[in-house]
Order: C-alpha cells, then structure tokens, then sequence
RNA sequence: GCCGACAUAGCUCAGGGGUAGAGCAACUGAUUCGUAAUCAGUAGGUCCUCGGUUCAAAUCCGAGUGUCGGCACCA
C-alpha cells in the first residue's frame, strides 16, 4: 500500500499499485482533468505510471513550465506522424522541444517545402482531434531494432544500438503511430491543444555531423493556448522591426554588396557610430593601462608557418601571392603573432609584466559563405584585441581586472547581464596536464575573486589554453559571442618570446588573448538591435536636429546648429519647406534622440522648443541652456563625473 | 561548405510568354505652416548574370552569383 504525499503535505494510501490519473482522481474531478503529467519524487512521468511504493507526487498541469515543453514533444510526435500519413517512405529520426518550439528531422528524399505546411498542420489537427492516447511500453533492445529495420526505419535503428546497454528502450505510441521515445509524454494528443504553427524547413546533418547525411527539419512553434501563440507570433514581428540589418538600411548606416562579400561599407552616420564606440574603448583601454599598436595586414607566410596558423588556419585565410618577388603573404586572420614579433623587439624585463598589448586590429578571415550574416558575421573585421604577457602567478589578477573591465564596459552600453562559459582543455590540445590544471585553476581562481558565475563548456578550449566566453544575445534570442578571454602557453613557446627574471633566468611569459566587445562589427551589429535604432545621445550618429517652422528662422537654425558643434554635438538643420509634422516624423523615424523646434518666436527670443524621440512635451528652453543640458547628456559614460551620475 | 526559399525603381512590394506597375523616397513648382505625412507635376528599371527553349523570355528551363532561414563552422 504504497503512501503518496502530496505537495501540501497530505498523505494518502492507494491499493498497490495506483497510477496517477488515479491519484488526480481521488483528489478531485478539477485536478483530474487539468493534470497532464506528474512528478514522483521529482521525476517527471507520464500520469498512466503506476506507482508500487511510498512516493512524493506533485501534478503538471497545463500552467507550470514542464506542460510547455510537453506540449511542444507531443506536438513533435504528432507532426512525425502526419507527416508519415502524408508522405509515405519519409523516415523519422529525432524530434525535441526546443525554445519556443520544437522540430522534427526526416530523412526523405525530397525535401519538403513550406507549401506542404497548410496539409501537414491539416493533418496535425485531425491527429489531435483523435485524441489517442499515449502509451508506454518497454521493449527488449533487439526486439526495438528489428521492429525498426522490418519497417525501413534505419535511423532510428541506429540510435537504439547506440543506446548504452543498461538504457531500457521505451516506445510510445499514439493510436497505430509507435515511435521510439524516452518520453514522458501527456495524456493524449488532444493535450496538444490548437496552439501550433510549422514555421519553416532547413536542412540539418544527422547527429549534427557534416560528414552524415542532410535530413530535413521542419521547425514548428506551439505554446498553451492561442493567445500566447499569437503573443509570440507578434513579438517575432516586433524582432524583425529591430533586425540591425533593416535599421542599418533605414537610418543609411551601411551596406553590403556582391563585390565584396562580407565586408561592410560604413556609411557617414554608420562611421561615426563605429567612431563614438572606438573612441570610448581607446579611452578605457588607455585607462586601464594598455598599450595600443598597430601591425601589419599582409604578413609573409614563414610567420604563419612558426605561430601554427598556416597548418591550423590556413583554409581561413586570404593569401596573397606576390609574383615579381616569389613571396606568399597571408592577410591576417589574427593579431597575436604580430604582436609577439613587438614583445620580442627588444630585451623584456619581469619588470614590465604585466604587458597588455592592445590593437584595433584589422582581420580578414575566409569564412564559409553560409555564415555570413548582415555585420555581425563578416569576413573583414576589426577586434578590440589585446595580449597581456604576464607571469602565471598574474594570470589570476589579470583575469579578475578583465572581467570587472568587461562587466563594467557591457554595462555602458547597457548589457546588464550576460553569459559567460568556461571552455576547458579539448581532447586534441598541447602542453601537459599539469600545465592545464594549473591554467584553468588559475582561470578558476579569478572567476571566484570577480565573483564571475559561469557554465561548464566541456572540451571546447582552444588547443593552447582554456577560455572565457563571454555572450550576449542578440533581438531575435541568437546569442553571439563577443568578448574572449584565452590562456596561452603555447605561443609564446613557438614564437620564442622571454623575459628576464628577477633571478636573472630567461622565462617564457604567459599569454592572455582577451577581446571584450570581439568584433566592432558584430558589436555594432548588437547594438543597433540591443537599442533597436534607438540610440543613447552619446551613441546617435545624429544627436540633434534643429528643425525650423518657418523660413524666418533658417538663419537661427544654423546659429543653434553651430552651438551645438561648438560644444562636440552632432547637429543637422532641416530648413526644407516641409510642414513641422513631417519633419518631426522623418527624424522620429530616423531615431533622431532630439529635436530643436525653431520658428519665428524662438528666432527672436534667442529660444528653442525641445522634442525629445517618442515624447510629446517640448519645453521651451534657451539656446544657452539647451546647449549645456545636451551636452552634459551626450557625454560618453566613461567621462561624467560621477555627481552627475 | 550543405539543405531549402528568394532576387522586379533608392526602399516596401504587385504583376507576368507579346509597350514594366503602385506606394513611399528623389527632383521641380506652389504652399510659410507650431510638434509623427501640404498639394500638384517630373524623372527613375538590361525585371541579378550567363546560356537554352520559343516567331517572341522579365515571365518557362539550366548553370552561376548574391541574399534570407537553418545545419555545420565561428569574433
């Protein structure tokens, strides 16, 4: 007689054994319709499980946060198998729930298109109208397999020989549908409910592995109820308003063309945004310490050849090849070697460790073509990239600066949060495991002293050192990696930097690879859409625009305007023959932060009526004011004095 | 790189085997106006490129390039 304690604490005894649809029951007819699933003792599983001993047992329903992703698993199984009804011959392989949805990945021959959605999503209703119910059995692993390769299904034969010997091999079905399932699922597919859509097709490698053969997704949403579906479907809407490829083009930042792929043309207002974010980062850079340089673009191959890169990167390089003098010369991908070759000028004393070497370094890399997006992955880009040569008793220290730096940077451009990962040492990598331990101990160590949380990215270090991710996500929820924070004993080694040490021994320094915003290109990129065009006034590429009523104040508007530059603002005038509505609409459009309304009272009042973006009050202040008050606003954060705030 | 979709005016898009269409933007003229679109007119296109089918191709077919969505790769 096993015991159930309940979430409120009430116990309760059931003849052995008792499923939880019996339990819900006994409790209520409420609880017995809305409970979807269960958890014994904190194990999610189906409500149809019986229960043989005492256990805590607490109901899902269609509110907590495990109904969703129930909700969007079954919702898979029941595309697979419309999709089957519907197309006979397609193999299923897997199909989870993902964020705000799920996918299914079939193997068929002709890929499906978004004009078979309004059939398959046909079908998916009448599968949940059925309402068949999903059940669990357990089935001996050859017994799987052969129920599978009896019915062509190779794929999924393959997962189950691949499942490790104790795993039991569990099937749901769904009516005559059976699939190979972990589970737990709901009750039947009519817990599905209405509130799915197929979103697109893409084409996805089995087990993710480019070497394995191309299946085809297919990407489906699926929420509670239609109003979040709805919700979700317009927030997407709303995403693509801030896409920073549109607003690049509405606010005429940049552009992109076929004869330079990958590349970005800035355009004046796209230049001086990249200006006003270089120019904040020279400054923090030079206020913590670093020295900034600049090497070459084009760098002969034996370089490349002793840092590593022509036998690890090469297929990610530009080459050059100069014919007159027989030379091979690479574009670089990356800036360390360089500045390795500056560290080396020279005899270096443990005196002037730390060293944190800083460029604004222009790199090209040979990217495959499918990755391009927009700016934010390019194949000319430009990092905010530093190596600091240090000792690895400064490795902690140096970390910890960093990351408070870093925290401190995402912060002025208003990332209050981000994800950091720590990538550890990969199967194929350099050095010896002491050499490792002692590295990411360090690593470790300084996460711990800048109070930095951060996920476990197992065997994705470099080959050289372990690293610091650090990501920020994007307006459409894509995360992007931006800053970077790598330990390096390799390097150093191969290049044969040294310094002389307090006991007058040569020693090889240690290498921190940092980046904080990564690429200014994939930042800026991030920005738009962090700010949706929508920049803060010391960030606007355009901060004011003086916008006359009447003809009679053309003349004071270029008088305000060259206040205004007097004082390092970037100021337009629109004295066009356009009403003050229209104006006032083009440059909301454009994100214009601020507005000066000038006509014919604040020409001769020496005044002017201040609109700020998206507000309707418009004090009327005077120029001498107007001028103080924008430019104190547009101060970059990293130069307000503190009272300010 | 792989799978799929797409490519028409500066932008957003319609059309479709036989003079290429709209709205917005641009330009010209009129309007001098008080906080998110004043009115009228003008101009603007090798319908991505190259081949093929056809009496005729922007339209159909093929290849290429680019873009977009994924996958793989990555700052």
């Amino acid at each position: 007689m096993p015991e159930i304690t309940l979430p409120d604490g009430a116990k309760r005894h059931f003849p052995t054994p008792v499923s939880g649809a019996e339990i819900a029951a006994s409790i209520g007819p409420g609880l017995a319709r809305a409970a979807l699933a269960m958890r014994v003792d904190g194990e999610l599983q189906d409500l149809s499980r019986l229960i043989e001993q005492d256990a805590a047992v607490t109901f899902i329903t269609r509110r907590d946060e495990a109904a969703l992703e129930m909700i969007r698993h079954d919702c898979a199984h029941v595309l697979a198998e419309a999709v089957q009804a519907l197309f006979p011959g397609t193999q299923v392989t897997i199909g989870p729930a993902i964020e705000n949805g799920f996918y299914y990945d079939f193997a068929r021959n002709a890929p499906f298109t978004p004009e078979d959605f309004p059939a398959i999503e046909a079908k998916m209703r009448e599968i949940i109208a059925r309402n068949a119910p999903f059940a669990r059995s357990v089935r001996p692993r050859d017994e799987a397999i052969a129920f599978f390769e009896a019915k062509g299904e190779r794929f999924k034969a393959e997962l189950i020989r691949d499942l490790p010997e104790s795993e039991t091999i569990t099937f749901y079905s769904q009516g005559d549908w059976v699939d190979l399932c972990r589970g737990p699922h709901m009750r039947g597919t009519g817990d599905v409910g209405p509130a799915f859509k197929l979103m697109r097709v893409a084409g996805a490698y089995w087990r993710g592995d480019h070497r394995n053969p191309m299946l085809s997704r297919i990407y489906g949403t699926a929420w509670r109820d239609t109003a979040e579906l709805t919700a979700y479907l317009h927030q997407l809407e709303e995403a693509e308003k801030r896409d920073h490829r549109r607003i690049g083009r509405e606010m005429n930042l940049f552009h992109i063309q076929e004869e330079a792929v990958g590349s970005i043309f800035w355009h004046p207002h796209g230049w001086t945004l990249y200006r006003a974010v270089e120019a904040y980062m020279r400054r923090r850079l030079d206020a913590a310490a670093y020295q900034e340089v600049r090497t070459p673009q084009l760098v002969d191959r034996s370089l490349w050849e002793r840092s590593g890169h022509w036998e690890k990167f090469r297929e990610h390089m530009f080459i050059a090849i100069v014919e007159d003098e027989d030379k091979t010369l690479a574009l670089k991908p990356m800036n360390c070697p360089c500045h390795v070759q500056i560290f080396n000028h020279g005899i270096r004393s443990y005196r002037d460790l730390p060293l944190r070497m800083a460029e604004f370094g222009a790199c090209h890399r040979y990217e495959p073509s499918g990755a391009l997006h927009g700016i934010m992955r390019v194949r000319a880009f430009t990092q905010d990239d530093a190596h600091i040569f240090c000792t690895q008793d400064q490795v902690a220290t140096e970390t910890a600066q960093f990351v408070a730096l870093l925290a401190d940077i995402y912060r002025d451009f208003g990332f209050e949060s981000f994800r950091v990962k720590f990538s550890d040492r990969p199967e194929r990598r350099a050095g010896s495991d002491e050499t490792w331990d002692r590295a990411e101990g360090s690593l470790r160590e300084a996460c711990a002293m800048a109070g930095v949380d951060y996920e476990l990215n197992p065997g994705e270090g470099a080959f050289y050192g372990p690293k610091l991710e650090f990501v920020l996500r994007d307006a459409i929820g894509r995360d992007w990696q931006c800053g970077t924070l790598q330990v390096d004993f390799i390097l150093p080694e191969r290049l044969d930097a040294l310094y002389t040490a307090e006991d007058g021994t040569r020693r090889r320094p240690v290498m921190l690879h940092r980046a904080i915003l990564g690429s200014f290109e994939r930042f800026l990129g991030i920005l738009i859409e962090q700010y949706a065009g929508r920049f803060p006034l010391w960030l606007a590429p355009v901060q004011v625009v003086v916008a006359t009523i009447v003809s009679d104040a053309d003349t004071y508007a270029e008088t305000v305007a060259a206040a205004l530059r007097r004082a390092g603002l970037r100021a337009e005038t629109d004295t066009g023959r356009e009403k003050i509505n229209a104006k006032i609409r083009t440059h909301s459009l454009r994100h214009v932060p601020v507005l000066l309304v000038v006509g014919r009272r604040e020409a001769e009042a020496g005044l002017v009526a201040v609109r700020r973006l998206g507000v309707e009050a418009q004090p009327i202040i005077s120029l001498d004011e107007a001028v103080q008050t924008l430019a104190t606003e547009a101060t970059p954060p990293d130069l307000r004095s503190p009272s300010i705030g």
